[in-house]
DNA sequence: CCTAGCAATGTTATAATATAACGTCAACAA
DNA sequence: TTGTTGACGTTATATTATAACATTGCTAGG
């Protein structure tokens, strides 16, 4: 299981790196990469955290686009929908996707302390809920795999047991 | 894994049996067992799917409890609490625990057709995710499964395809 | 008995998240 | 040219969730 996260890298390379993926993927499936969609897939990758839709809308304001909610969630929606980023369904928030077109079945490993989210990618037809649902006679389609705690750093910087 | 949802099983006995065992957990731990509490997690006993709040809500009221959401996030936060019920994130709704208190690490399969749901347990501390977030040194406190799909019901009868 | 503290309930009000519906425009194919 | 389509922008509204405070009833200590 590859997981990407928590560790450093070049992160501009990074941007870069998706966004010439998402051109040729448009190019390649005839979508339209247009500037809205382009400015939110670099937004979620410049912040390398998950966003909500109304924070990516503010900054698409200050930006001059289109000010009202449906322009942030059609650009999300895009991105979802071609694998660009992914949902945090425990957060309602947009982050990049960190192995676009892998052949994903991303899950998701959440810092409640500092916020910071790694993804990782498990194997979309093997483990035990895989084995749990093939028993049960049940076709998966989709799954959300997220998990929330503690990430290395916040653990090493001493932060320990919930605030419940 | 044990996975309970898709199977037909004496109703009427489960909901008896739920509210025994939510009343002894209450008398041991101390905690208040009020009657909005029994009333709400009884009405996802019936139900046997996940249910908003505002769906919770609406029926309390017309019990005469309250009407305002807080009365319903507020049993839902209890129930939740003390592992009687579960929220589906993707769903932004709740449901009845089908294992109280079995060591849980619920994870769910969600029909999207008949909104039918399974709860499996899943062993907390094996799976890939499991080793994926030990190899990162990530401390997990609590998980998010849940996969959509079609359940045999809904794949024998025809449904077949997303509509996407 | 009184009363201070507490937990639960109820309320009002508002915040945060998300979508429906419609008009305009540009690209493109017939 | 014209009809269609997809993207974008808008207005308006729906849905989900919480903050903050008053009231009530219980109970522990005096």
């Amino acid at each position: 299981m590859d997981t990407k996260g928590f560790a450093k890298h070049d992160h501009s390379a990074c941007i870069v790196d998706m966004i010439a993926v998402a051109e040729a993927y448009s190019a390649a499936n005839k979508v339209q990469f247009t500037p809205v969609r382009r400015r939110v897939l670099e937004l979620l990758l410049e912040d390398h955290k998950a966003l909500g839709a109304y924070d990516v809308l503010e900054r698409l304001v200050k930006e001059g686009y289109g000010s009202q909610p449906p322009v942030a969630y059609r650009a999300l929606d895009f991105l979802v929908k071609h694998g660009f980023a992914h949902k945090i369904e425990r957060l309602n928030a947009y982050i990049a996707c960190a192995h676009p077109h892998e052949n994903h079945a991303p899950a998701f490993l959440i810092c409640r302390q500092c916020k910071a989210i790694a993804e990782s990618i498990t194997t979309p037809t093997k483990g035990p809920f895989n084995r749990a649902a093939e028993e049960a006679g049940f076709q998966i389609e989709r799954t959300v795999f997220e998990a929330e705690g503690l990430c290395p750093k916040c653990i090493s910087s001493g932060v320990q047991h919930e605030t419940a």
